[in-house]
DNA sequence: TATCACATACATTCATGTATGTTTATTTCA
DNA sequence: TGAAATAAACATACATGAATGTATGTGATA
């Protein structure tokens, strides 16, 4: 057609990206084709190109949207300062965990990046970005754990990487493994008590330090 | 060329699979041609529709491999009876990371199964074969759960559901994200002191029913 | 009137599937 | 037993379709 308003082209630009999304939860990132994006969208492959240099930067684009969760939680974490390691951990690990329970968008972003795309060559190059945020994310909780040690809430010799490792890994693959199927439980409901027995293992019988 | 001997035949049959193993770790599925496997093994594409109908039957020859592990510990986890329910939960919980963290084919075949494919269309229909050995390990798993509330080794009121959950979310994201880094740290002498803390946890703190 | 925001048309590449060729191990039969 | 026939185990060649990127067209808007 023709030149539309600036808002206008906000919005085919948002239309594209639900669509992309769509898309690429239905038929995944590889077996998706800008046709079928445009398509879904109602335009043709004219606007994506205006829009977007390729797919790689759709993808980038949509999983952008992804991170801000993520480092919100970072910067609410460190509001939770050293009254309450525990409780700051606890809250930490049940944040990701409810607020994917809650947000049907972020559920599909990340069924998306669970089980929808190959993390190689391009992909993993917009995935760098993802990583970089866990990255900091655990570096946060390796701090408050070396807190709570400190606080004396974990014994002494606890392992403070190993601790940060099964949290996150738990975390994680409650995340991938939710995803796969969404209605065997109700997540949000559940996560305080699974999150719980974890905090309950770390202070009885925490991962200590091995010889050798 | 031509005719070879049987032996030469399966020789060429178990090359082929290992050469799509390395392009399918290095390039991910979707991106691997059929030319990609046929060159890596040093032939053409001839010999893969000779021996496969396509791509996907070359991915569930090769996914098939991975799942003769997960049979065995469902059969060795059977042998344990109910003399120890707590010990042979332990014992089950340990198989899958310190086998993969002592294969390295395993670790291969599991990183494309989480990072390297998307689980969708003809890959999704391959990877429902796992999908059922999945569920018919956690039902074993929920068995052996119930052995030990009934034992008396855990509260009477412990949420098997969730506990299971929970032990299960664990373990897939140790897996995948061990996968990501495997020198992060040494996942075989780690896995005990993790397990045992979980394990701490169920006992101490279990996922309780939940009123409502 | 220029340019934005697309749609349309085109050229190219690439992967797939199939059809056919080729060589050699088996089998068969005299 | 030995030669011809068959069929196994691939390689090669070809046809097809699909996806991409780009080039160009076009109508509204500022």
């Amino acid at each position: 057609m023709a030149r539309k308003t600036k808002e206008d082209a906000e919005n085919t630009y948002a239309t594209l990206l639900e669509a992309a999304e769509q898309m690429f939860f239905d038929k995944g990132v590889a077996h998706t084709t800008l046709a079928d994006i445009a398509s879904a969208a109602g335009m043709t492959r004219g606007a994506i190109y205006w829009h977007f240099k390729d797919k790689g930067a759709l993808l980038k684009a949509l999983f952008e949207q992804a991170t801000l969760p993520m480092e919100n939680m970072l910067a609410e974490a460190t509001a939770y300062t050293d009254t309450d390691p525990l409780g700051a951990l606890r809250h930490m690990c049940l944040q990701p965990l409810t607020t994917l329970a809650g947000s049907p968008q972020q559920q599909r972003i990340f069924n998306i990046l669970f089980h929808k795309c190959e993390n190689v060559g391009e992909v993993a190059n917009v995935l760098k970005h993802e990583l970089a945020c866990r990255d900091a994310c655990m570096a946060k909780f390796e701090n408050i754990l070396q807190q709570a040690v400190a606080a004396g809430q974990l014994p002494a010799d606890t392992d403070v990487f190993l601790s940060l490792q099964t949290l996150h890994n738990f975390t994680m693959g409650t995340l991938r493994e939710w995803l796969l199927e969404p209605n065997s439980y109700p997540l949000a409901r559940a996560a305080p008590a699974m999150v719980d027995m974890l905090i309950a293992g770390l202070r009885t019988c925490p991962p200590r330090i091995e010889p050798g």
